[in-house]
DNA sequence: GCATGTTTTGCCTGTTCATGCAAGAAACAG
DNA sequence: CTGTTTCTTGCATGAACAGGCAAAACATGC
């Protein structure tokens, strides 16, 4: 038994039942607990499960998404970059939000009382807004990836064909000088990328784990950058490469 | 029985009830009341959910995005019709859903195990399907409506017609044998007739208080009606005469 | 063929975690 | 006020865990 087709049985398991047990497994391959443990250990890294006492169930990256408070992942930083962020909105402007924690916690901090006309495709976004009684909320819709927490495909696109705004929050999954803003979907990019086509200015808040990486998916050059997000502790060669393509830096 | 298995059982039936006893969930999944106690601890820790004197409450910020425990009107009835509404359902189906409180506990009442296709522009419908690994949901966007819960508008009705469904769960306003089913708003009407057009059948529970009522806006005849899910309790004549329309009545 | 390095695996060791039990505190009901 | 139920806290126990180690299997280079 190859270490990889125990490896392709437990995703198949998991894909079928949602957890695996420890000791089941062990049994069931005629090897140690150890060596099951080992492997679980091995797909919890690559993400592909998460590990819990006993076994193992689906990784459930939504679940850490919309109940972000729980994950409990930089829920601070991001809530901080988020009270920066709304302090570059200014009454009666309209706003594209995609998805992302980052766009969720800056959904959240926009004060009651501040009249804007938001159109968002994440259901995170939207759910932060529906009780803001001065905000025009639009919804745009979509089939829905719970991966991402958000819509995308042709309907979405479609949708975002027909509005304009003034500015651009784009959660971003990479941020790199050179490689520009990317994003871990091909989905995903073409909306981001219809996003900022309508947008006056790109706004961008990203926690510092993300600075300076890239995904696969290039949605727009560094340089299409207005507004840039980030914490104090950032480091300042990254932040000069930004700022010296346009982009204006804010700390949180 | 994995921890983490006991906390996902008892967040479904938090959604799917609203509450849970201690000493009942103990006996449900063979372990000691302290043990439970502990789990309802974490989950209140984390948010999911607010402890009680015997057990826990859905909490306070989730019950308030879905506006379902805010308008706590007869959540209980709304309960027991969802849990039979949902027993119409056949997997692989495809489903609308548009607003309205008991469509939210139809949607938070539909079995995790369930494979459907569902389209909605209630957004808590949609809320509440989010975790759901089986369901391919559908987000029909458009203008946000916050007295409705859902989107409306051109944008909307443009996706509606492009989708069909098995069954649309038409969530009703009011319900009378003559005038047919009837809503409060031109826009929101607007989307039930299209979702009707573009369905093969049409489901609607109703609590009693809404039956024999009729609100200004016709969404369609009384005839229309392929099930009606109703109280006990509901007066026989009035179902008589929707049942002669041909609608089969179920009890919950 | 032989020596060397790598990978995989099982076993051992100390540590962490989940659980049930007991005792006292708090909340509730009458 | 009193008794009962429910809750928290501390503790003991066994299961599950990570890390280290060594043997076996495997690959690599001479």
């Amino acid at each position: 038994m190859l270490t990889e087709e125990r490896h392709q049985l437990i995703r198949d398991q998991l894909a079928a039942d949602g957890k695996v047990l420890a000791g089941e497994l062990a049994s069931r391959f005629g090897v140690s607990e150890d060596t099951v443990r080992r492997d679980l250990r091995e797909l919890a890294k690559a993400g592909q499960l998460r590990r819990v006492y006993g076994g193992a169930v689906a990784s459930a990256p939504f679940a850490a998404a919309t109940l972000s408070q729980r994950s409990g992942h930089a829920v601070e930083e991001k809530t901080r970059l988020a009270k920066a962020a709304v302090g570059l909105l200014v009454a009666r402007q309209s706003l594209f939000i995609d998805g992302g924690t980052t766009n969720e916690a800056i959904a959240r901090a926009i004060p009651r009382d501040m009249e804007l006309t938001i159109a968002t495709n994440s259901l995170g976004v939207a759910s932060a807004l529906v009780d803001r009684p001065l905000v025009e909320l639009i919804v745009l819709g979509g089939r829905y990836v719970p991966d991402l927490g958000t819509c995308v495909g042709a309907d979405t696109l479609a949708a975002v064909a027909q509005l304009g705004a003034d500015l651009f929050f784009l959660g971003s999954c990479g941020l790199h000088a050179t490689r520009g803003v990317t994003a871990f979907d091909s989905a995903e990019a073409e909306v981001k990328r219809a996003m900022a086509k309508n947008s006056a200015g790109i706004v961008i808040a990203v926690t510092n784990d993300k600075l300076a990486t890239a995904a696969p998916y290039r949605v727009a050059g560094a340089d299409a950058i207005r507004h840039l997000v980030v914490g104090k502790t950032a480091p300042a060669a990254t932040l000069a490469d930004f700022q010296s393509q346009g982009a204006q830096i804010h700390f949180a």
